[in-house]
DNA sequence: CTCCAGGGATGAT
DNA sequence: ATCATCCATGGA
């Protein structure tokens, strides 16, 4: 793996592993001292050097692009509310970045995505990518495309079955459908309103308000999009709300899109992020010795004996 | 409003 | 080796 095979980026305020790892993303793979992966149809290589990407496959533009190396974020972390957690996971969330995804396979990887956890999403991705996209070379390493709509609205629902859809199958499919048609014009609806984008996407299948809003922080570059998943609403009711006995959803939505201000987006990714790899395991293991406190309600459990 | 399909990784025991 | 838990959408 000779670095000479490698062109360079200046990439400042960015960590690549923090990154691929956040949880918007799902199909880069340890290569060496660095990733592989796909950016749309281009197999790249990628590694961080300190304030430097070293990559092969694509072009410096490309790159910048994909990670989103000109988001400001000195501005934008500074946009965030002035509080405990949302500090704490500031500090813990340096250099994440908000990538700029290619539509299609972020909608499908994220129609896949529903009721699983990261390891399974990623396992997924990888199945229908060796399965069904196109299959490179870069460097000494591995990487495949995502499979076109085209090429999945071709397959059976069994085909997809077996790649561990489970009944999410038959919505991908549906949906692939749709796009290939044109009849869902991915690209155009760049164009529309947040609120129209959003109701453009719930209404293809699979597609519900959570994923609907991760499409749209992650390939439609709306970054007051807020996505709640359980563990965003576990942060929400214990950091912000630990008195409140009961949260409705819709609360927690009209808190999360007016508290948070212009870049939500970002805010929900770090606390999900600094929730999940700092504190989720901790978490759950002191919930197993001391069930006094209730996970689930995110408070102790009062016994009035 | 409630209930639940459906399934592989994960961690506890 | 077994067992409980994680999880979002859509339909009954």
């Amino acid at each position: 793996m000779g670095n000479e095979a490698l062109r360079e980026v200046a990439a400042t305020d960015f960590d690549l592993a923090r990154t691929l790892d956040s949880g918007q993303v799902f199909h880069w793979e340890k290569c060496g001292d660095g990733y592989a992966g796909a950016i749309g149809s281009e197999a790249v290589y990628v590694k961080q050097r300190r304030n430097r990407l070293h990559f092969a496959g694509t072009t410096a533009e490309v790159i910048g692009n994909y990670f989103a190396l000109d988001h400001p974020l000195a501005e934008i972390c500074r946009s965030f509310p002035k509080d405990p957690p949302m500090r704490a996971a500031r500090d813990f969330c340096r250099g994440l970045r908000i990538m700029r995804q290619p539509r299609w396979e972020c909608l499908a990887t994220f129609i896949t995505s529903s009721m699983k956890q990261v390891a399974h999403i990623r396992q997924i991705s990888q199945t229908l990518r060796t399965r069904f996209g196109k299959r490179q070379r870069i460097i000494n390493c591995e990487a495949n495309s995502f499979p076109t709509p085209s090429r999945i609205a071709k397959l059976t629902e069994q085909d997809l079955r077996a790649c561990a859809l489970g009944y999410r199958a038959k919505n991908l499919l549906a949906t692939a459908r749709l796009v290939a048609s044109g009849e869902a014009d991915l690209e155009q609806w760049r164009e529309l309103s947040d609120e129209a984008l959003r109701a453009g996407l719930c209404d293809l299948p699979g597609v519900g308000v959570k994923v609907a809003n991760c499409v749209m922080l992650f390939a439609y570059e709306r970054l007051r999009a807020f996505p709640i998943d359980v563990w965003i609403e576990r942060v929400l009711k214990q950091q912000y709300f630990p008195t409140k006995r009961k949260m409705t959803a819709g609360q927690l939505r009209s808190f999360s899109e007016t508290y948070f201000g212009d870049h939500g987006g970002y805010a929900q990714q770090y606390l999900f992020h600094h929730a999940r790899v700092a504190s989720g395991r901790q978490a759950i293991a002191v919930n197993r010795r001391y069930p006094m406190f209730d996970r689930k309600k995110g408070r102790a459990i009062h016994r009035i004996a």
